[in-house]
DNA sequence: CAGCGCACATGACAAACGTCATACGGTGAC
DNA sequence: GTCACCGTATGACGTTTGTCATGTGCGCTG
C-alpha cells in the first residue's frame, strides 16, 4: 500500500505568498500532489479540465469568479472532482452559498498546513468537513426572514443611495420601496436601513 | 562571507496556513531564520522582545492590534527591529498610516515568497520598499480634503447610527454634527453620508 | 373555498436629515 | 495686526425617511 495513486489537488488563490507557500507544504505530505495553481476564478476552471485534479481547494475571494462560483461551474463540467473552499473571512452566508454548490469541505486559514491536508483526504473520500466554529456561526444566524423582496432592496440600498434611485431601479414606488426597507429593518432588528444592511451583511443574508 | 550571521526574522499572521507555510518558505532562504511566530498583535510585541528579531514581518489585519500599531510600539521599544507589512486588502489609506508609523516595507500578498525574501533584505539593509502598484493607488488617491473633526464626525457616522448619537458620542450639538456631515459629503463629492463614509473608506481617509 | 402571506400601491404624518446663513473665539500666516 | 480658516454653535427651511393604516390582487394550503 505504498504506492497508491497520489491524490492530485488543484490551488485556487489570488495571493502568490499564499499559494506558493500553500503548495510547498502540501508537497511535504507524501499521498498528495499538487498538479495545478490557479490565481483567478477563470483560470481555475481551466486548469481544473486541462488537469483533472481530485480535489480543488479554492480561495473563497479571487478575482474573476469567487470560490463557490468555480465550484458551481466545477460540479456541472467535472463532477468527479471535490471542491473544498478555504477563507479568511468566514461569513455565515458563504458557507451556506458554498453548501449549497455541492462544496464538500469548508475551513478558515486559520489551520495548520497538516489539518489541511488531513482534510483533503476526508474530503477525497467523500465525506464532508466544515470547520466547526464556522458551522456554528451559520446556525446561530439563523435562515434570513427577508423576503425576495426585502432582501432585494435591501441590496440596492446598500451603497447608500437614496430610495428614489432605489425605486427606479427596481421599478416600484417609492412608497412600496420605504415599507420594503422599514419592515426589512424591523425583522432585522435594526433603527434604520443603513445598519440594516451591515446586520444582513454581516448574516450572509443579502 | 558564507558564514554571515544570520538575518533573524519574526512572522505575525493570524492565519496558521498562511503563517506556517511562509515560514516554511523563508526558511529555504539560506541566509533568512525565522527566529518567532504570532498570531495576534500583542504576541507579536511579546514575541519580539523575547527574541529580538532584525525585521519584523506582520499581516496587517490581527485581533488585538493590527500591524501598523505593532509597528508604532515596536519602533518605540525595539528601535533597530525594522518593520514590514503584508497585506491582502491593499488599501491607500493603510500605506500612508504605515509609513508615518515608520514602516519600512509595504507589500501585498501577491508577490512570490522569492521576492518576499528579498525585500526583507532591502529593509534589513536599511532601504524602503513600497509595492508600486499599491504606492501609485496612494498617490493618486491623494490627501484627505477633510479636517480632523469632519474625518472623525464622518468615522461616527460609520455603523448608520443616527445624527443624535454622533453628536453625543463626539460631544457636539446636532446642528454640528449635521454641518460637518455636510460639508465632508459635499468635499468627497457623495450625495449624503453614507455614500461619503463608503467612498472615504475606499480612499483610507477614514 | 376561506384564510394567509406576499407583492405592490397610496396617502398622511412625524422624525430625521441636508443645506444655508450667520455668528464668535482661536490660531497660524503674511 | 489683519486675514483666512477651523471648531463650534444656532435657527430656519425644504427634502428625505420611517412608520402606519389601508387597499387590491395573486398564489398556496388546509
Amino acid at each position: 500500500m505504498t504506492t497508491a495513486r497520489p491524490l492530485r489537488v488543484l490551488l485556487a488563490d489570488d495571493e502568490h505568498l499564499i499559494r506558493g507557500a500553500l503548495a510547498a507544504l502540501l508537497a511535504l505530505e507524501e499521498d498528495l500532489v499538487v498538479v495545478a495553481e490557479a490565481a483567478s476564478g477563470p483560470e481555475a476552471l481551466a486548469m481544473a479540465l486541462a488537469h483533472r485534479p481530485d480535489v480543488a481547494v479554492l480561495d473563497l475571494q479571487m478575482p474573476g469568479a469567487d470560490g463557490v462560483k468555480v465550484a458551481t461551474s466545477l460540479r456541472a463540467e467535472l463532477p468527479d472532482c471535490r471542491t473544498m473552499i478555504v477563507t479568511s473571512h468566514g461569513r455565515p452566508g458563504h458557507l451556506k452559498r458554498a453548501l449549497a454548490a455541492g462544496v464538500r469541505g469548508f475551513v478558515p486559514k486559520t489551520v495548520s498546513a497538516r489539518r489541511l491536508a488531513e482534510i483533503i483526504r476526508t474530503v477525497h473520500a467523500g465525506n464532508r468537513y466544515v470547520d466547526p466554529e464556522l458551522a456554528a456561526d451559520a446556525i446561530s444566524a439563523g435562515d434570513s426572514p427577508l423576503t425576495a423582496r426585502e432582501a432585494e432592496v435591501l441590496e440596492l440600498a446598500a451603497d447608500g443611495a437614496p430610495v428614489a434611485e432605489i425605486a427606479e431601479r427596481a421599478s416600484l414606488s417609492q412608497g412600496t420601496v420605504r415599507n420594503y426597507l422599514s419592515s426589512a429593518a424591523s425583522k432585522i432588528g435594526a433603527e434604520n436601513r443603513h445598519t440594516a444592511v451591515r446586520l444582513a451583511r454581516e448574516r450572509g443574508w443579502v
